[in-house]
DNA sequence: CGAATTTGACCTGCGC
DNA sequence: GCGCAGGTCAAATTCG
C-alpha cells in the first residue's frame, strides 16, 4: 500500500491514538497562529521537540508507519524535510528520508520513526534502489550544516522559553479577566434580583395604597437581602406609600432583623426607644391598617432544604460560622444556628436541624439573600434559594400590576395555584419554601407529584405556555450557560430526587380565610423541569458534602 | 494566638 | 402580666 506523500492530515486527538506518548501543546490556546511546537514525553528520556508545519491548524506531514511505503520518488533534496528542518540529534523526525529509511527497526514503540544518523543499508526498502551515491553528496554538505545545527537546539530552547513565558503570562491575564468578568456577573445578577423586587414593592405599595383592605401585604414579606440593601436609599426618598414614611421599616420584626444583620440590636445599644416604644411610634404615624397583623405573621421568606444526608450541615458553597444552638420544642435533636461569612454584614443566616422522625433527614432553612458575590460553588444554592423565595413572593400577588412583574411572572408560571392554595400555618409563622428532597423520585415522563406528596396541580396558567427553557432560566437566575448544566445534573441525580414541596403563607389568603384553619400549604410545581433542576442543584450539593468532609464543612465550600 | 465553637443569658413575640 | 419558645449575643472554651 502506498500513500505517497498525500500529506495526512491529522488533529491532535489523531495523534493522541497513533502516539501513546502524551503531545503537549502550548500553542493550542493561541489559535495555532505560531508553528506548533510539541513535546513528547517519554518514559523519563529526555524530551524530543519537533517543528511541525502547522497550516490551516492541522498537523500535514508525511507519516511513517510500520513499515508502509510513504514516498513514491526518492528525490531527497525537496519534500518537507527542507532547510529548517534538518534533523537534530536526538529528535523525532517527521520529514527527512534522507538518512534513514522506513524500517520497523526505525520505528519507535509509538509509531514514529526515530531518526538514526549512522545509517548504512540506503537500500530502498521498496525499490531496491542503492542510494548512497546521491546520499554521499549530501552528506559533505551535511558536515557543514551541522557545525551550525548543533547551536539549533539551543536557539531553539531559547525560543521556546520566551515562548512559554508569553503563553504563561497570557494565561495569568486571561485567567484575572475570567475572574474579573465572573464577580461582575455576579454582582449584576444580584443587582437585577434586587431591581426586580423593588420594582414589586413599588407596585404592591401603589396597589395597597389604592386597595388598603383588599390585598395586604407586608412589607418586610418582600424585603429579602439584596433588595432591602439596594433599596434602603429608595424607601426613604421615593416613597411611594404610606409604609415608606416611616423610617423605611414598618415592622418590629423587620428592624430587628435589620439592626442584627448590622451587627447591632437596638434595645441594648444606641436608641433608647424600646421595640416596643418604635412599634407605638409606627402604628400611630400609620392610619392604615397596612402594617398591622399580617406584618406580626410575615416576618421574611425562608427557603427550607430536606435531604438525607449524614453529614451535619449540607455543603452549599457559603462560609458559615455558627452563632447559637438551641434545642427547640418536640425535637431531641438541638437546633443550630449559622450566619454567612464571606462578607461582613452578609444579612444571609440557615439554621440546621434534623428530623425529630427521621434523624437522617437534614433540614437547612435559609433566611436572607446575599449582599456580596458569590463563588461559583455557592451560586446554584443562592441561586436555587433565591428563585424560591421570589416564587413565594411572587406567589402572592394578586394584583395585575403583579402580574405583569418578570418575578411574578415566573411565580404564577411555577405555583399558579399558590396563592388560591395559601393560607397561614400555625406551625410556620414565616413563610417558608419547602424543597423536600427525601422521597422516591417522580414518575419518568410528566407526572409532576410525588406519590408521597399531597399535590394540587393545576396548569391552568397561559404563562405555562412560555418556552420552558426561558422559564427555568429566569426561576433559577442562573446563567444562560449554566442551565443545561443543571438539567444534566437533574436528570444524573434524578435517582435522589423526589420533589419539591412548597410549603407557607401567602399574605393575601391570610385575609382570606380564617387564620384558625390553619394549614400547610402543598403546592407541587407544575414545570417537572423546574422541580428537577432544583432538586439537582441541592441534591448534587448534598453528595458533594458527603463525599468530602463529613465533619465541618462550613469551611472552604 | 487568632479564629471558631459552645453555651448560658438575654431579648422578643405571642398566647393565655 | 406571665410564661413559653424562638432567636441572638457574647464570654468562655476549644481548636488549628
Amino acid at each position: 500500500m502506498d500513500i505517497g506523500w498525500a500529506g495526512l492530515t491529522l488533529d491532535s486527538s489523531s495523534l493522541d491514538l497513533i502516539n501513546p506518548h502524551r503531545f503537549k501543546s502550548n500553542n493550542t490556546h493561541r489559535g495555532f497562529s505560531n508553528p506548533l511546537t510539541m513535546s513528547i514525553t517519554g518514559d523519563g528520556a529526555d524530551d524530543h521537540k519537533t517543528k511541525v508545519s502547522n497550516a490551516a491548524s492541522e498537523f500535514r506531514f508525511p507519516v511513517s508507519l510500520s513499515g508502509i511505503r510513504e514516498r513514491e520518488d526518492d528525490d531527497l533534496s525537496s519534500g518537507v524535510a527542507g532547510e529548517n528542518d534538518r534533523e537534530v540529534p536526538g529528535e523525532v523526525d517527521f520529514f527527512s528520508d534522507k538518512k534513514s529509511r522506513v524500517c520497523r527497526d526505525d520505528v519507535d514503540d509509538a509509531g514514529f520513526r526515530v531518526k538514526k544518523e549512522e545509517q548504512d543499508d540506503r537500500t530502498d526498502v521498496n525499490t531496491g534502489l542503492n542510494l548512497r551515491t546521491r546520499s554521499d553528496q549530501l552528506v559533505t554538505d551535511d558536515v557543514e550544516s551541522f557545525k551550525m545545527e548543533d547551536k539549533r537546539p539551543k536557539i531553539e530552547l531559547v525560543k521556546l522559553q520566551e515562548e512559554l513565558k508569553e503563553i504563561t503570562m497570557e494565561n495569568q491575564k486571561l485567567r484575572e479577566l475570567l475572574t474579573q468578568v465572573s464577580n461582575s456577573y455576579t454582582s449584576l445578577q444580584m443587582h437585577l434580583v434586587s431591581l426586580m423586587q423593588q420594582q414589586q414593592q413599588q407596585n404592591k405599595a401603589i396597589e395597597a395604597a389604592e386597595k388598603p383592605k383588599e390585598t395586604i401585604v407586608p412589607r418586610q414579606f418582600l424585603d429579602l437581602g439584596p433588595s432591602r440593601e439596594a433599596g434602603e436609599a429608595d424607601d426613604v426618598s421615593n416613597s411611594s406609600s404610606e409604609d415608606r414614611t416611616h423610617s423605611g421599616r414598618s415592622s418590629p420584626a423587620e428592624r430587628h432583623f435589620d439592626e442584627v444583620r448590622d451587627g447591632k440590636r437596638l434595645g441594648r445599644e444606641e436608641s433608647p426607644e424600646t421595640e416596643s416604644n418604635k412599634v407605638q411610634k409606627v402604628n400611630n404615624s400609620s392610619p392604615t391598617t397596612f402594617d398591622q397583623p399580617a406584618e406580626a405573621i410575615m416576618r421574611k421568606v425562608r427557603v427550607s432544604v430536606r435531604a438525607r444526608s449524614e453529614a451535619p450541615m449540607i455543603s452549599d458553597g457559603c462560609q458559615w460560622r455558627k452563632y447559637g444552638q438551641k434545642m427547640a420544642k418536640g425535637n431531641p435533636c438541638p437546633r443550630a444556628y449559622y450566619r454567612c461569612t464571606m462578607a461582613t454584614g452578609c444579612p444571609v443566616r440557615k439554621q440546621v436541624q434534623r428530623c425529630a422522625e427521621d434523624r437522617s433527614i437534614l433540614i437547612t432553612t435559609y433566611e436572607g439573600n446575599h449582599n456580596h458575590p458569590l463563588p461559583p460553588a455557592a451560586m446554584a444554592m443562592a441561586s436555587t434559594t433565591t428563585a424560591a423565595a421570589n416564587m413565594l413572593l411572587s406567589g402572592s400577588m394578586s394584583s395585575h400590576d403583579g402580574m405583569m412583574n418578570p418575578t411574578n411572572l415566573l411565580a404564577r408560571a411555577v405555583l399558579p395555584c399558590s396563592t388560591s392554595m395559601a393560607t397561614i400555618s400555625a406551625s410556620a409563622p414565616f413563610p417558608t419554601v419547602t424543597l423536600d428532597l427525601t422521597h422516591s423520585p417522580p414518575p419518568p415522563n410528566g407526572s409532576n407529584s410525588s406519590p408521597s406528596t399531597a399535590a394540587a396541580i393545576h396548569n391552568h396558567n397561559s404563562l405555562m405556555q412560555r418556552p420552558q427553557q426561558q422559564q427555568l432560566q429566569q426561576m433559577s437566575n442562573l446563567p444562560p450557560g449554566m442551565l443545561p448544566h443543571v438539567i444534566s445534573q437533574a436528570l444524573y441525580n434524578q435517582s435522589k430526587f423526589s420533589g419539591v414541596q412548597f410549603s407557607g403563607g401567602s399574605p393575601s389568603a391570610a385575609f382570606s380565610q380564617p387564620q384558625a384553619v390553619a394549614n400547610t400549604i402543598t403546592a407541587l410545581t407544575a414545570d417537572p423541569n423546574f422541580t428537577t433542576a432544583l432538586a439537582a442543584v441541592i441534591t448534587s450539593m448534598i453528595n458533594g458534602s458527603n463525599h468530602h468532609d463529613g465533619v465541618g464543612n462550613n469551611k472552604n465550600q
